[in-house]
RNA sequence: GCGCCUGUAGCUCAGUUGGAUAGAGCACUUGCCUCCGGAGCAAGGGGCCGUGGGUUCAAAUCCCGCCGGGCGCGCCA
């Protein structure tokens, strides 16, 4: 399908003198009756300057490009071409077999480096539905990167100080046994005493220097407490396939040379300054910055402690020295402001500042979620109650498998559940989230699209056999969705690449719901073990084991699995 | 108040980057399991695409004003 668009452009491009590639527009139809490619000459004609029906006329024996075009019409200022769908549509299973699980990867990113942070959950409670957007957009981002042929790294960065932790630190000291589950609320009440009580609070900041001035001992507490609660962060995360290849301490960024020498460069500029209150302060105004709101951040409180930014800075610039050529993170919508401010002082040290994908917060029907009034929804509960929900059907459908397999499969579904319906919402929007919707498993869900895959697995298992790769070179089409299947199939290709320029893994979410959609439809107007000849079996077994093997691709891009049965 | 994001069917979301008659799901109405899995399919009702202007062959899409929602403006991270 990419080579005949290519071979369009190539063709007008030739013939009419003053065009370029960019100028030719390519689109689609509304509907199948009226063709497949549609070509608006609307542009075309202005540019060379030729009266539209002239234009058409002469482009059409141009575009009937053999054997791929049958028929080309005209229809307003539209070019629309009918594509062979035997040759065409053999082709693009052929693609699909020989490409495999790498169909649809354009391997752009061959011989390049992607580096993705993602996730970076305060340590302090288990994470909810909010805080998992985050892991699931940045786990999904590493996985097109990957697929599209980068050399990727994952990185989480451990928050694992700063005046809360060290509050936490202080108040774990009276708890005996604290535990994963206790964290939250050890943390809240930490919070509120230091509110009220200045002297438990002034402990936490001499705790926190203490921590910085390199105590041993102190140093250690804070691991302890830090460590505990990712390890249950991160037992909660691989539930729903989401893994990192480097934990960096932001402890171990306290004090950097190469920040120092960022630092003296701003000096130079005029940008850094000490308060009156003694900190360490950057002024973005001389650096270009035009507001006043957010004009200066700081770096060092009074008694020489780092504050986060400083940190931050540190660990952006080791990023940055790893060489990758993509260099992403992934954040909320409310570090927008930080993420300029950072960029601004690395990039005016002449460094480049990572690309930013901003996702607006998860929203309940009630409301924003809030951990005070109990409205939150924790990853772990609502995986648990899809899970069990799950199982009560998959018990139902396959009474032959094991306890153990349903529960697999159970478990299955409920990741799938969780992360399409984030996922599916472009990430600057924020998401509504419905637990009953997401609960039912109907409509345009994950699960949904599982289920229409476990349904070709059920064709190809009652087959039998090896479906035969090799396609008839007269590949036989009858009815428009066996062609619509294919044609969306097609599409998979341009639909990662517009995904992965975009930093948005909501158009893979778009384009695996369509693909089902289509599927189902044929499924339900095409028999497929039960076709008339041998011959348009063949085929349809062929377009099954192609549309199973895109919806896998596409899928896995997403987290999710697909299981043989559920 | 200032800045960024956002507004599409009763609800939740798409909309191929400016193209033809704006599409799905949920909910509602109707039909479909003797037939490859009903977590499904087919059909129907439901839209001043927030609002007012502008740009042009063409605007849900681009520009400006207004209105509603989200986020930010820390000795938090």
């Amino acid at each position: 399908m990419l080579d005949i668009i290519k071979k369009i452009k190539d063709v007008l491009t030739n013939h009419f003198e003053g065009i370029q590639e960019k100028d030719i527009l390519i689109s689609s139809p509304p509907d199948v009756k009226m063709g497949d490619i549609a070509i608006p000459l609307f542009a075309l004609s202005k540019k060379l300057n030729v009266p539209l029906q002239n234009l058409a006329e002469r482009g059409i024996p141009l575009v009937k490009i053999e054997p791929y075009v049958d028929k080309v019409e005209k229809a307003g200022g539209y070019l629309n071409l009918f594509l062979n769908r035997s040759i065409v549509g053999g082709q693009i299973i052929q693609q699909v077999f020989s490409k495999g699980r790498l169909f649809g990867s354009s391997m752009s990113g061959k011989g390049k480096k992607a580096l993705i942070e993602h996730t970076s959950i305060n340590p302090n409670a288990s994470p909810h539905v909010g805080r998992a957007r985050n892991a699931m957009i940045g786990d999904s981002l590493s996985r097109l990167f990957r697929f599209e042929g980068y050399d990727t790294e994952v990185h989480y960065y451990v928050n694992d100080m700063g005046r809360q932790i060290g509050l936490l630190v202080l108040i774990s000291d009276e708890i005996e046994n604290l535990d994963f589950n206790g964290i939250l609320q050890a943390y809240v009440h930490a919070n509120q005493r230091a509110e009220n009580d200045p002297e438990f609070a002034q402990k936490g900041y001499d705790l926190l220097a203490q921590m910085e001035q390199g105590n041993e001992e102190v140093r250690k507490k804070f691991f302890k407490v830090t460590d505990m609660c990712l390890k249950g962060q991160l037992g909660v995360l691989r539930r729903l396939g989401v893994d990192y290849d480097y934990f960096d301490r932001e402890s171990s960024f306290i004090e950097s040379e190469e920040l120092n020498k960022v630092l003296d460069i701003l000096k130079t500029k005029g940008a850094l300054f000490v308060d009156e209150e003694q900190r360490l302060t950057v002024d973005l105004a001389p650096l270009g910055y035009t507001q006043e709101e957010g004009r200066y951040f700081v770096l060092r409180r009074a008694n020489g402690s780092s504050m986060y930014g400083y940190r931050d800075l540190a660990y952006t610039i080791y990023k940055g020295h790893r060489g990758a050529d993509e260099d992403i993170i992934v954040l909320g919508e409310d570090h927008k402001l930080y993420l300029q401010q950072i960029s601004l002082i690395l990039s005016s040290a002449g460094y480049t500042p990572p690309s930013p994908v901003f996702y607006s917060y998860i929203l309940l029907k009630e409301g924003k979620m809030s951990t005070r009034q109990g409205n939150v929804v924790l990853l772990s509960d609502f995986l648990d109650s899809a899970s069990a929900l799950a199982l009560e059907r998959v018990q139902e459908q396959c009474k032959e498998l094991s306890e153990e397999e349903q529960k697999l499969i159970a478990e299955q579904v409920a990741v799938s559940a969780i992360r399409f319906a984030v996922l599916r919402v472009t990430p600057t929007k924020n998401v509504i989230f419905d637990i009953e919707s997401a609960l039912s498993f109907e409509g345009d869900t994950g699960p949904y699209l599982q289920y229409s895959c476990a349904r070709i697995k059920s064709i190809l298992r009652k087959y039998g056999e090896k479906v035969p790769t090799n396609i008839l070179t007269s590949f036989p089409i009858r009815q428009n969705e066996e062609w619509l299947l294919l044609r969306k199939i097609s599409e998979f290709p341009l639909t990662i690449l517009n995904s992965i320029e975009q930093h948005n893994p909501s158009i893979i979410a778009g384009f695996a719901l369509d693909l089902a959609h289509i599927f189902t439809s044929f499924y339900h107007s095409c028999p497929v073990l039960q076709a008339e000849n041998e011959e348009i079996r063949m085929a349809r077994l062929q377009i099954c084991l192609a549309t199973l093997r895109t919806m896998q691709n596409a899928l896995h891009l997403l987290g999710i699995s697909v299981p043989e049965r559920m």
